[in-house]
DNA sequence: GATTACATTCATTCACGTGTGTATGTATAC
DNA sequence: GTATACATACACACGTGAATGAATGTAATC
């Protein structure tokens, strides 16, 4: 078993990572080595050392193969509605919870970085990564809520940066929470409800 | 070096746990070894493995430290505060963040609950625990929504789980968001701003 | 178009370090 | 004198990374 074509060479490498996203999210990234997410995969060591420099970089492709096509949806959603900027905003947290409840992958992932993972210095690159992304988000979102507060679409006395630390928290505390206990509640029905609250915070009110 | 009074044996236990802490907070659980542990805190594995069983019960009675005063504030909080459901809502909030901002050691454990270890099976009895207390916590929410509600002061078509489940999701990830990058924002000076918006977003709004 | 030469894709093996749990030693408080 | 509060020592397992092997795809050559 040896020498196989380019195709069938992706095709493992995709088991590998396969392997390695059911490993980890049943023993966690640390408690995993190298041994269990070749022999989940069907292959030996040799295979995930040829494919990978080491776990780290497994941990690397494992999380690019779902985050690239989020970024892209995200870009796709602000070009179509790109006129409102709340209503941006909203189709974005509708697009998390809806990936979150549908898509087992994304689900499996985003549970491994939030619960099954140490963010510290040892796994640097992904960290810095990670935070390199969050500014992004940051920068994007402000200015979003910038755009919104010229409109007069911001609840008064709320500063651009303060409406995007909230949807942040808020959004990220969705995932956390959530996926920390998916049976506390049915994200399916509740979400878009729950979502509702906090873009009500966060808008301006129109008494009528 | 050796058999010393109670009070000294209680001190070097303390003295294990902030080593314990600090090592978890700087390598992440999984990879710090009790070695490191015992050399932080001056003494050697067999005075960790004297005071407690492994790894796991480290952890366990290092987070112990700091949740057993927090449980004892918010009870005195709804105490204080009964007669107004959303006061103490708001008042747990505060407190949550103020913990979160001047609380060094609040802040250095709860970095590691989010984000320097691995919520699996392997440390069984600490997820136990930690999910009997996330249902013991939206219990209270819901409690004290659902009176809001009965006082007319939730916001009209939300449920008191609803209400629960974003409350939730805010606070976990205001703690799970600031303390990834604590220099995002000044959460002292932010925090009841922001803190405000959710709260907006929860409440029924009444137009002057 | 068959042969040759080389690169690819793994499997196997080995040397090494590291951490764990326990057993044992030991001096002191009680 | 005995239980306590550690320090020391030991046996063991496990994981890593690199080195090596092996077999096949692929491309150049004739």
């Amino acid at each position: 078993m040896v020498r196989r074509t380019k195709a069938e060479a992706a095709a493992t490498r995709d088991a590998i990572l396969d392997g390695a996203e059911a490993v980890f999210f049943e023993r966690g990234v640390a408690h995993t080595s190298l041994e269990e997410i070749a022999r989940r995969a069907g292959v030996t060591r040799g295979a995930v050392y040829w494919h990978f420099r080491n776990k780290n970089a497994v941990f690397d492709a494992m999380l690019e193969r779902v985050q690239l096509p989020l970024d892209e949806l995200i870009i796709e959603i602000e070009r179509q509605s790109g006129a409102d900027p709340m209503a941006v905003i909203r189709e974005i947290a509708f697009l998390g919870l809806r990936k979150l409840a549908e898509n087992e992958r994304y689900r499996r992932v985003y549970t491994i970085v939030f619960h099954r993972c140490e963010f510290v210095a040892a796994i640097g690159a992904v960290v810095q990564r990670r935070n390199a992304r969050s500014r992004q988000v940051r920068a994007m979102l402000e200015a979003h809520f910038a755009r919104a507060q010229r409109l007069g679409q911001l609840r008064t006395g709320l500063t651009p940066a303060q409406a995007a630390s909230a949807f942040r928290a808020f959004m990220v505390g969705i995932h956390d929470d959530w996926l920390r206990d998916p049976e506390q509640f049915d994200l399916s029905a509740e979400g878009p409800a729950i979502v509702d609250v906090m873009l009500a915070g966060l808008s301006d009110q129109h008494c009528t």
